[in-house]
DNA sequence: GATACCTCATCAAATTATCCGATCAAGTGG
DNA sequence: CCACTTGATCGGATAATTTGATGAGGTATC
């Protein structure tokens, strides 16, 4: 490889001090070293950098270029090392969180959009997964912090519980349930049911009750879900916010179920007790529970 | 500084590869060499990028964000020598471009996007200036080419004349010579004229004419001379293309002068015999001359 | 137009930085 | 258990860099 930093921060002293002399003394250096390394660099690319017919050594354009392009690179390194130093400083260089998709998304965007206003040097990995899945992809990949709808408690993990979410049972306005009243369980069973698909590989914990009629669609997310209830494939739970719209003008209709039509999900914020955050775990932490409502903590 | 680009490739190696002595087999050396290497980064920084305390050497989180900016960094550098090659193959490290800025911008930017989408490393100056003040900006920057409207002829000069653009005397509907016919010089100057400042310093050469009245407004730019001409603050030359709209729903009028409401302006692309054009100068010439008509050639 | 002072290049010698080859302790896998 | 791995470490070899002195040429001032 031809450039080396140490030869772009002699270039970059020479022409900001204006001469090899000037630029020897602020780097510490004697001249001839200067004069070393600028010939060294300009060797290794193959191309004169300065124009030393004149009296005092000039630029070429090719050097500007060079320079200018330098100078990015050293920016560049002297982030790198700026990195290490805030790592020392307590930032964490990675954060992952898990959250449930289930939960709205706008929010939790709004929240990671805060973090990096802040300019945090943490890389925040996000994942969505659903249900039971949240836990389980927390655990393999030893994240940070998870937003989960449901959590098997555990000693070494400390959870707060935050606003409860509501689910809502709807239909395509012109699906067959729609207009039935006092649904029960055997009529449920008898249509389709869309659910997204819980995302836990092994079933090990529970998921979460369907209905288990015997038409059951998986769908990946609940943005596909939402389509297919709106083409009128099936029936099954949405949060409730993301099928305010459609209520409201019409196009889904909560379904008359015996059972309740509704259903009250409170989500936690999970994190470890044997590894404790970083700074950058904790502040997002702390903008999560501002955001997503604070409750009674527990652990 | 405590980076270095050489240990970062051997860090990228290490990783890579899966191993000090693989790396060192990939880089040429010897694995006491890579060990060294990666102790100078870790020492360097002040952190451990590798854990040791397994049988196989592995990544610390700061280690793996390190690796990631340092690729970043390792990118960067390859882009910096490939930039000289390119330079050597003919491609110019900057051409600088003053245009008139009578002409129509959105045809320039469409050029020039062009050549931004055809990854030239030249960067690109584009100059805006006014008339006379053209081809002084050409001279006095020593720049590569020109697009202007007037043309002090010179023996060092190539030029390429261009299609003829026209210009109209236009004024607000509402203004007193919007209705007036068969208007004549002494007319036109018992009102205010509106121009585009004529942006060479010294009016060494000629400036374009004007009525010459007692009141003439100069603005900054064409942009601004339509909307004061949209408000009816006076009249004035415009470039036609850039009052069709106007002229078409009528709140623009041209006017009825004697002396002739169209003026006919002959662009000339001009470049530099002693300085002749790199690759970038030849691809930026032919498209403007593609794009703005070519015509009889002279020199 | 002499003088002092500046520009940057160049050279041999001194000093470092880097690399090599060998060896070691620890861990792996049949 | 033995052959083989992985990465660390050490003294000596080698290459890269810096030094200090010198030189050729341009500037500034009187």
């Amino acid at each position: 490889m031809s450039v080396d930093l140490e030869s772009l921060r002699v270039l970059a002293a020479v022409v900001s001090e204006g001469g090899f002399a000037k630029a020897a003394e602020k780097l510490n250096k004697t001249q001839s070293a200067v004069s070393y390394q600028i010939q060294k660099l300009e060797q290794r690319l193959g191309t004169a950098l300065f124009d030393r017919s004149a009296y005092r050594a000039e630029l070429t354009p090719v050097g500007e270029r060079i320079l200018a392009e330098g100078q990015r690179l050293l920016n560049q390194a002297q982030y790198v090392s700026s990195l290490v130093d805030q790592f020392s400083e307590g930032w964490e260089p990675r954060l992952e969180l898990v959250v449930d998709g289930m939960l709205p998304s706008a929010e939790l965007l709004a929240v990671l959009k805060e973090m990096v206003e802040l300019k945090i040097p943490t890389h925040i990995q996000l994942r969505v997964e659903y249900l039971g899945g949240v836990q389980q992809r927390f655990e393999q990949d030893r994240a940070d912090l998870m937003l989960a709808l449901e959590y098997r408690p555990d000693t070494r993990l400390s959870s707060q519980a935050l606003a409860p979410a509501e689910t809502v049972l709807v239909a395509q306005a012109g699906h067959p349930l729609a207009r039935a009243q006092g649904i029960e369980l055997a009529t449920l069973q008898q249509h389709v049911e869309l659910t997204v698909h819980d995302s836990s590989y092994s079933k090990a914990y529970g998921g979460r009750q369907t209905f288990g009629g015997e038409r059951v669609f998986y769908l990946s997310d609940f943005r596909a879900k939402k389509e297919a209830l709106e083409m009128g494939l099936g029936y099954g739970w949405m949060p409730i916010e993301q099928v305010a719209r459609e209520l409201a003008d019409g196009s889904l209709v909560e379904l008359d179920y015996q059972g309740g039509s509704r259903h009250r999900y409170t989500p936690v914020l999970v994190s470890r007790l044997d590894l404790p955050l970083g700074r950058a775990g904790q502040v997002l932490s702390d903008k999560l529970l501002a955001r997503f409502g604070e409750q009674s903590a527990d652990s």
